[in-house]
This record gives C-alpha cells, sequence and structure tokens, in this order.
DNA sequence: CGATTGCGGAGTGATTCGCTCCGCATCGAA
DNA sequence: TTCGATGCGGAGCGAATCACTCCGCAATCG
C-alpha cells in the first residue's frame, strides 16, 4: 500500500519551492496583511495544495523564517571566509540585503520562535560581530559602528519601496531601471559606514535589546493605533 | 442665519490638526490598509466628525499629500538658503526624511493628483536640482550622484521598519533608543553620497521616470501578485 | 429655555480573510 | 483498457474587517 507513495514527488518539491518563493515576494510587495491565496496564486498552485503542505499560514511564515535565518548564517561565515575584512563585510551586508530580512520584520511576533531558529539567529549574530571586529581591527570601518548599527542599517536597505510599489502597480517596464537605481543607494550608503574623513556617528550605540526583544510575543496591552 | 456659524472653530481646527496628524502616524504604521477608525481613534475624535470635515478616505489623503508635498518644497528652499552646499543639501534630507514621503508611497496611484500637486512637485524637484547641482559644483558631492538618486534615498530612508514594528507591539519602552538609531543610520547612509575617497557609484544614474511615471494610475494590467 | 450645531460611535452592506472540502485529472497496477 | 489511488485546483464557508451612514446626545447660543 506505500509501493508507489510518491510517484509525483518531484511535483511535490517543485511546487514546495514556487511556493516558499512566492511566499517572500507576496510578502515584500503586500507585508503584513498577505494573503494565503495571493501566495498559492503566484506560485501557480491552488490554495489547497499550500495547505497540504503547511498546515496553516504560520507554520509556512516560520519556515521561511526559518530559511532566512540561515541565509543569513551562511552570507555572514562567507564574509568571515574572505581575507579583506572590508571586502567581507560588504559581502555579508549584500547577501543579507537581498535575502531580505526586512520582508520578514512585518510578520515577527505573529508566530512562535523555535529554538532552531534562536540558535541559528545567535550563531549569526556572533558571527557578524566578528566580522565587525576584525573590520574595526583592520581600521576599515567607521570609528563607533556596532554590529546593531549594520543590522539596522541592511533591515533599512533591504525593503525596497519603490520596487514594491512598482509591482503592485504592474509597471515592470521601469524594474529594471529600479534595481540599477537601487544598487546605487546600497552602495552609497553602505561607503557611509567606510572610515574616511567623516567624524563617527550622531548619539550612542543603540543596544541588542532593539534587536532581540520584539521577536517575543507582545505580552501585554496592544499598540497606541486602535 | 450665519452670525454664530462657527461657534467651536478652534475645536474644529484642533480636531482637523489632530486628523492630520493621525493619518500621517497611522498611514506610517499600516500602510496601504490603514482604516478610517484607526486614524479616527488616534486622533482622538469619532469617525462621524472624521467623515464631516473629509467627505472620503481618499480626501484626506489627498490632502495629506499636498501638506506633504508643501514640507517637501519648504525643506528644498531653505536647504537653497543656506550658504554651505553640503549643509543646505542636508537640511534638505533631513527635513524630507522626517517629513515622510515614504509614508505615502503606498497610497501613490489610488486617488486623482490635482494640478496643485503636480506643480508643487515640479517646483520641489526644480529646487532639489539646483541644490544637487550646486553641491556638485562645490565639489561636495560624490561624482555621479544625481538629484533621483538623492530623492531615492531619502525615500527608502524615510519609512522606519523598526519604529513602526515597535510602535505595532506597543514597546514604547525602546522607542527612543530606536529613533537614536535610526538618526545614525540615516547619518551614515547620507554620508555615503560625499566626495570621498569612494569611488563612484555603479551602474548608470536612474531617470527621472522612476519619480514621475509612478503617481499616474495604474492605466492597464493588474499587477501578477493576484 | 428652546433651537441649533457638531459630536461620538453603533449599525450596514460589501468585501476579504484563513481555511475546508470535493469533483476531477493523472498516474501505476492489473 | 480499466480501476483504485493520489494529489490537484478552486468553489464555498463563517468570521472578521472595511468604508461609510445615521442618529441620539451634549454643549452652546439668543
Amino acid at each position: 500500500m506505500t509501493a508507489s507513495r510518491s510517484w509525483r514527488s518531484k511535483e511535490v518539491a517543485r511546487n514546495d519551492r514556487a511556493l516558499l518563493r512566492a511566499a517572500r515576494e507576496v510578502l515584500a510587495v503586500d507585508g503584513a496583511h498577505a494573503s494565503v491565496a495571493a501566495i498559492a496564486a503566484r506560485a501557480g498552485v491552488g490554495v489547497g495544495s499550500l495547505y497540504r503542505r503547511y498546515r496553516t499560514k504560520q507554520e509556512l511564515f516560520q519556515r521561511l523564517c526559518l530559511i532566512a535565518l540561515r541565509e543569513y548564517l551562511d552570507a555572514a561565515n562567507e564574509g568571515l571566509a574572505m581575507d579583506d575584512p572590508w571586502a567581507g563585510l560588504i559581502h555579508y551586508a549584500m547577501a543579507s540585503i537581498r535575502s531580505g530580512p526586512g520582508s520578514l520584520a512585518p510578520v515577527a511576533g505573529t508566530f512562535d520562535v523555535t529554538d532552531e531558529m534562536t540558535e541559528l539567529a545567535e550563531r549569526g549574530d556572533r558571527a557578524v560581530a566578528e566580522l565587525v571586529e576584525r573590520a574595526h581591527r583592520a581600521g576599515a570601518l567607521r570609528a563607533g559602528v556596532t554590529a546593531v548599527d549594520l543590522e539596522l542599517l541592511i533591515e533599512q536597505l533591504s525593503k525596497s519601496p519603490l520596487q514594491e510599489q512598482l509591482q503592485r502597480q504592474g509597471r515592470i517596464e521601469l524594474y529594471d531601471a529600479a534595481l540599477n537605481a537601487r544598487e546605487r543607494i546600497i552602495t552609497a550608503a553602505l561607503d557611509g559606514l567606510r572610515a574616511a574623513p567623516a567624524g563617527p556617528l550622531p548619539g550612542q550605540a543603540p543596544g541588542y535589546e532593539l534587536f532581540t526583544r520584539r521577536w517575543a510575543p507582545p505580552e501585554d496591552g496592544q499598540p497606541a493605533s486602535e
């Protein structure tokens, strides 16, 4: 009775990959209000198939988050493997921006964080801290720049309001130009972290709690926006 | 019969200001899906009062957009009035980021653009172009940086994913830290536009159509995300 | 004190949401 | 070729939320 269990496993795997990719894209455009139907449609499958693979919307987002965390850790390790400290840091930043942790920010706090996710995040944070420290030792990084500064800048750069809007409006003819424009902006912004004639950053360095605390469930009263 | 027309005009004006401020805040947090009820609640008024002042949600957003455009133009002119080209440009950028054109991006294309809005935008664009040109003449601006580069960077920096998320979760205790962190990031990113050891930006300069075209109604088929 | 005015928010129909369930197409085995 | 098994797409469901209307009420004037 189980002889021909996975007669279509290829198709199943392809559907799964398409679903994850579609989910990330739709999440990037629609934010927290991304609907299951939109994700399924973009993946070219029915909602039924989506729910056969993932029991709930939350579960899909959890898996998505796990994958992003893995990419995040890989990017940091790749950066550490590079000889030039500055080049390594930029490699990590670029890869991290592309993988798009910012797209996942809107769903933060809407699902439970598994132990695996916590561990991946901690390992990634350690790697990035080492990346920053190494760049400082080499004198390549602007004075006073911390790992949190870097991660927040990455988060800020990983969403693209322009591209999202173009996609919503269906103006694909402008998409290439937008991609190019974005690359220029990212380059400029990251260059602002270089050790250079520019002085230290204003204020004091932000603490890690900006990163860690918000992933816990809201725990108390709801926001002021209601 | 019209003697005591506006016996409470003070309160009406205060309500109107509160509504506009609330609308901008809610829009920044909730994006395109900001609800009328949420705006009214945050302003501390009933939805009835909102609809007495603005006949429709669209009308409120139009007014909001007009105000933002005025602030945009003012900021550019203030920058031009400053003697130091670089300081003037940064003044404009900071003010523009604070006024938050990025918050209005999600509603772009959802309402008709009035002639007044078009004219304000054009005057602002001209002022910014002059601001950029002047900075280039003074040798303060990085080679190859265009007005569009600047405006896109401003748009990128004017949304704050971190602050939005904190507000959604009601974690006001982290808000000050987030504000400080954001200022550091903005400073760093804008410093990336300085004339410095860093080379020219990659790719070719983006054209103005990235800015202008998307404000027109979608005109044809809907996006791929459905 | 009665008339007037603007207020807050319950109510309304339409829409959209996450999710279930079922008819159907597609496969291997007989 | 036929039949049972399997996974597919999407119609449909109840709940939630949306923009917007309408009405009872409190505050203010002559």
